[in-house]
DNA sequence: GAGTGTGAAGTGATTCACAGCT
DNA sequence: AGCTGTGAATCACTTCACACTC
């Protein structure tokens, strides 16, 4: 009964096809090279081009926009204006946002600071922190750090879906929990610990140690691999085209279902 | 002939598999999750219980062990301490590693405070900036900023492997070849622009604004998917195992090759 | 000629399912 | 009985290669 719904559905509406997270990371990186490729007065671009500046393959950069229609024009290229809106359109950035920030350690203070934020359209309009000391204090911008228990007003008056997450390990999943009562449907938590969401809520982690982690892997791997086989080999490896970039990605989870019930 | 040498060469060496990069990833989640069962005085943990906390699949976590040995026992599980130690291991990070920090604004300054580096055995040992203005001036911790001329000697003497890279878009390539040249081997860089390297050099980037953008590309999915759907179903989606967490990435390639020359 | 759009092929990662040990 | 280790199956993503359009 459920499958028949569904089958329905699919056949009914226009082709839901599930894009792939890395394609939604690779648009926001080409709409970053399309918004420079238009600064500098560039009018149109090819697929091999853009490709190369962000470092993907051409094919690669064809299919991802394929998912969402056609927006070249054969045997010339992209529109580098109507290109970077119609990705922004796509993935939702074309007005403002506004963001919350929960912490004020060091990295919430260099967040503040830090301008690609609001070059990128996303403002912070909120400070909070979980440590009563820090209430009060004001922070560069001018936004007065609030108490969390104002969050849930300030949310929904403001209509802000959008939390930075940077408080101590322990404390994350707790504030976590508050900011998803109080409306909040995105979450880029600074802190290492995994925390659990409902569906509707996706999360997206920024853990630089880990990343430290794995560039220290690749470097003794490195390393051993060459003592390994004493004289390094002229042999071309497996790698097509300069392996990844950056690599981010998922979670979401969009519909329903809580993260991590058994299996 | 290149095939036949490599043929050989996979048959002589001990299968030299490939590692997902997911894999090194989550094998650092692992690790810190280990630590904090360490630190609760907890023995043995099996994969099901390793695995829920870090909000992977069990086969996962077993897959992700069985790449490197045999570390468990059966109907038992994994001795704590011991899996900890291999796992820091196979990463590298059984001892302190020094990195190199080159930018000293909002984000460089944050890092410098952030506790999480010296936590998992990160130690800034330098600090760099290209704006000479801020030459000289001393940070956080009583690291003074020097000019980029003297990382060469600096990365030397004490042998620096790592650096991250905090410095504006347009100067980052730049920085980056220096610090390449200076023999550094894993760059953490927090600009937003792809950079270039050689190979046996890696790099992860950290990027704010593309995580944000993926999740305002979720939350408007949401939204269209309601609207279009007029009254949620009970139907359970795809994902098996809630989707990812971190997810990051990638960009290796150890062995030679130069990034990004065409197909 | 140049460059897009895309089915098909290829590659890679995840999950299953169960044999095998303790 | 419980839990690991792993080949096989599945699922997901990437790249190829070429038909098609400008």
């Amino acid at each position: 009964m459920f499958r028949a719904t569904q089958k329905i559905q699919e056949e009914t509406t226009v082709k839901r096809q599930k894009i792939p997270a890395a394609t939604i990371i690779r648009l926001s990186v080409y709409q970053r090279y399309l918004k420079r490729l238009l600064s500098c007065e560039v009018k149109v671009v090819s697929s091999d081009e853009l490709a190369r500046r962000a470092n993907v393959n051409p094919a690669q950069l064809r299919k991802d926009l394929s998912y969402f229609g056609k927006f070249g024009k054969r045997g010339v290229g992209y529109n580098v204006a109507s290109l970077m809106n119609t990705i922004s359109s796509i993935l939702g950035v074309m007005e403002e946002h506004k963001v919350v920030l929960v912490g004020t350690g060091p990295i919430g203070q260099g967040l503040l600071r830090h301008s690609g934020f609001a070059q990128q359209g996303y403002r912070f309009s909120a400070v909070f922190d979980i440590d009563p000391a820090s209430i009060g204090v004001e922070c560069v911008g001018g936004l007065v750090v609030k108490s969390l228990d104002e969050l849930p007003a300030l949310a929904e008056k403001y209509s802000i879906q959008l939390a930075v997450l940077a408080v101590p390990s322990d404390r994350a999943q707790e504030v976590a929990d508050k900011l998803i009562e109080s409306g909040i449907k995105g979450i880029l938590n600074f802190s290492p610990t995994r925390i659990r969401v409902p569906g509707g809520v996706s999360v997206q982690y920024v853990d630089f140690t880990i990343l430290l982690d794995s560039l220290t892997y690749n470097i003794s791997r490195a390393r051993t691999d060459l003592e390994q086989s004493g004289q390094t080999d002229g042999e071309i490896p497996k790698l097509k085209w300069a392996s990844e970039h950056s690599w981010p990605v998922v979670e979401s989870n969009i519909h329903g279902q809580e993260a991590g019930l058994g299996h």
